[in-house]
DNA sequence: TATGAATGAGATTTCATTCAT
DNA sequence: CATGAATGAAATCTCATTCAT
């Protein structure tokens, strides 16, 4: 993903489909993997379709990609790295924990909302066995679950949230409704964005299902 | 699936083919290959193999099944048929929505954790094209989250629930954390019984992060 | 075909589609074979096919043929039999070999003219591989040619016909004309009976296409 | 096919794919199958028999040809077309309609009689299926019989042939009688040329089986 | 005799990958 | 760097045949 908009990536957007071709053809055949595995899934996609995709020659796939699997790898490696730098970048200049539990939430779901491919095999083709994901899980995946972990660390430290809450559970809990929605999204196809889940989803991961005193719950909805 | 949920099956009407002996050619061909899929992942997985697996001929697979993807299609199917009749079945003598939901969360746990090749099929392999899952989302699965949905808003309308919040967000949110605890456990391979994620996942999706006056939660005291 | 119309065989019709079950199982696979083989080709048919139009199980097939190429030719021996018997009793008491020409001819094209399964494996079917053919030109057909040859012959013996003709040229010109006609009768799918072109292919075959003085053309047509 | 008829080809349009040096993939591959279906019959022959016979591997025959079907497919329409090309080509300049007829049945009896393989390919091979053979009757075949009974009713109207003899009959008789000569030449696997049956056979179509007045029959032997 | 479940050899076809140009 | 024709291994699925009942 680094390279899919290397030229404008410092901190503003990811990088979208619609910025095509600008970046050589390492990004141009990653692009077009994303949308013919999207499409096709991953099994069921030829490399000659992600190649007449990206307007190469079937070979030429190879002279960027070791082989398939590597355009599953790549992707998704590239793509969390970028998610991840980005995310850093983002939340460091908040100062309280919530807020930037808040802020990965919100990059996190506009990002996949952003590009339905790109969600797609974020949400569905990473699965494709489990030595892939143990994989990704143990690499890519845990850096970002560990970058959670610590903001809600930090927050229990500041006394923001609850101290007596498993650290390494909430962050799975809010990794996973977050997927969650992702994948329902996904699915759903409704025109309804996905970014606008944010508030309802943290509202509940903050202040639970069940009724309860409000009076002393911290304020800090900056939304 | 028939064994999926072996402690209730004695009165479920469970799609065994026969009921013959020793529980039909059909169970164990399934059985077969939910060990193979999970082993190897649906599409590294050969038909033979499963055949081998059952101890059948390859041939015979065909006369219990139309292809390959039917043995997937039908390992899902069936598996979510009869845990949703048992989650059900659970859940109807109990009268406090909040005691369902942890039922629920219990089951929904255990069940994965008592066979995880069986989870692996659940979390990893059915996600083998965004076809296959929305034929899925929208028929099985979404029995299932419409099951959650409704204790839900049992509870809310008995207020054990907050009732401002979004009863499809809750649903969600609640799967969700449920999914990722179960996916996370598939892939540490730790020997922690899955199980045991129930109280504490439970107490977070109802009390929330954030800190709060508690004097006024309800105490419903389960196990 | 012998068997297939056992019973009623001497010396009236050839066996029909509308005789069934009531020469036992040989005559009724052999039956169902016909059908079956008419409508998807030998070696698009399945014997089970085969068995479920005759409403027996599989297995009962191979009581009464040794495998799936014995069911064919079955059919075109047993076929065949009958139905040169049938062309010897009915031109025995004609004395005219060319009134013993047009016989022939009218029961080769109504024999097929009236069942259209009979004619397609006879036409079609028969020809499913050069050994199979060889198979039977040198066995069953040609006992057939030489049948039409020697009335040819007769007929050259006896001024009917041109003595400077070759007769085994004429008899392939013959068969070849008779034949023709029923595989295009076939293709056709017309209601026209097939039995209408007796005369005129008999009147081209006798006279020629040339035009010719017609005085001394014997004037045996007895239709 | 385009070696088929190779005498005429130079002017030819020839479906040859790319004519590059050895006359293409395409073509090997194609005489390939026709000895393969010949010498085996269609359904016997594997395409990895045609593909080792061409010389090359068994993927490369389907960068050629759809499936196994349009191989066989392709044999029949590409010699047909380039029969029916060469034979309009011959009889084009011969303004006697019998000349024509003539010129016909030789170059027919020449081209199936040139090349054993093509000529049971021709006879036996192209009788797969009703449904392959309605394919054809109704497009290629159709149209070599609408040549051949143009020539017949040309024929008839210079005065050549009988007027009073049915056009489309007296073509599938002719066509009919050509065909067996072929059948039977192949079967029967002696050496005698097939083409040497041309004069012995128009000689029985144009006089007829029946003795007659000669001296008024056209004297327009030209071979 | 009759059954039909089970077998397992085998063929078509696909497609990731290579490599000569 | 780029091409795309060629490769050939591999996998799904079919179906004739068998045999225990």
């Amino acid at each position: 993903m680094a390279r899919l908009a290397a030229t404008t990536r410092t901190a503003d957007k990811l990088p979208t489909s619609t910025s095509k071709g600008e970046n050589g053809k390492h990004d141009t055949i990653l692009r077009a993997a994303i949308k013919v595995f999207a499409r096709n899934g991953y099994f069921n996609s030829k490399v000659s379709d992600v190649a007449r995709e990206a307007g190469v020659a079937d070979g030429t796939v190879y002279l960027y990609f070791k082989n398939k699997d590597d355009l599953l790898f790549s992707i998704i490696t590239e793509m969390l790295d970028s998610f991840i730098a980005h995310v850093r970048a983002a939340i460091a200049p908040l100062t309280s924990p919530l807020a930037q539990l808040r802020e990965i939430a919100r990059l996190h779901l506009e990002m996949l909302g952003r590009d339905r491919d790109l969600a797609v095999v974020f949400e569905v083709e990473i699965r494709h066995s489990t030595k892939f994901m143990e994989e990704f899980s143990t690499k890519k995946l845990s850096e970002y679950l560990d970058l959670i972990q610590q903001v809600i660390e930090d927050g229990q430290r500041v006394g923001e949230f609850r101290a007596e809450i498993n650290a390494r559970i909430a962050t799975k809990v809010f990794f996973g409704a977050l997927d969650e929605m992702a994948t329902n999204w996904i699915l759903s196809r409704r025109g309804k964005p996905l970014a606008g889940a944010v508030e309802p989803v943290l509202d509940l991961l903050l202040h639970g299902l069940a009724p309860q005193a409000r009076h002393s719950a911290p304020q800090l909805n900056e939304a």
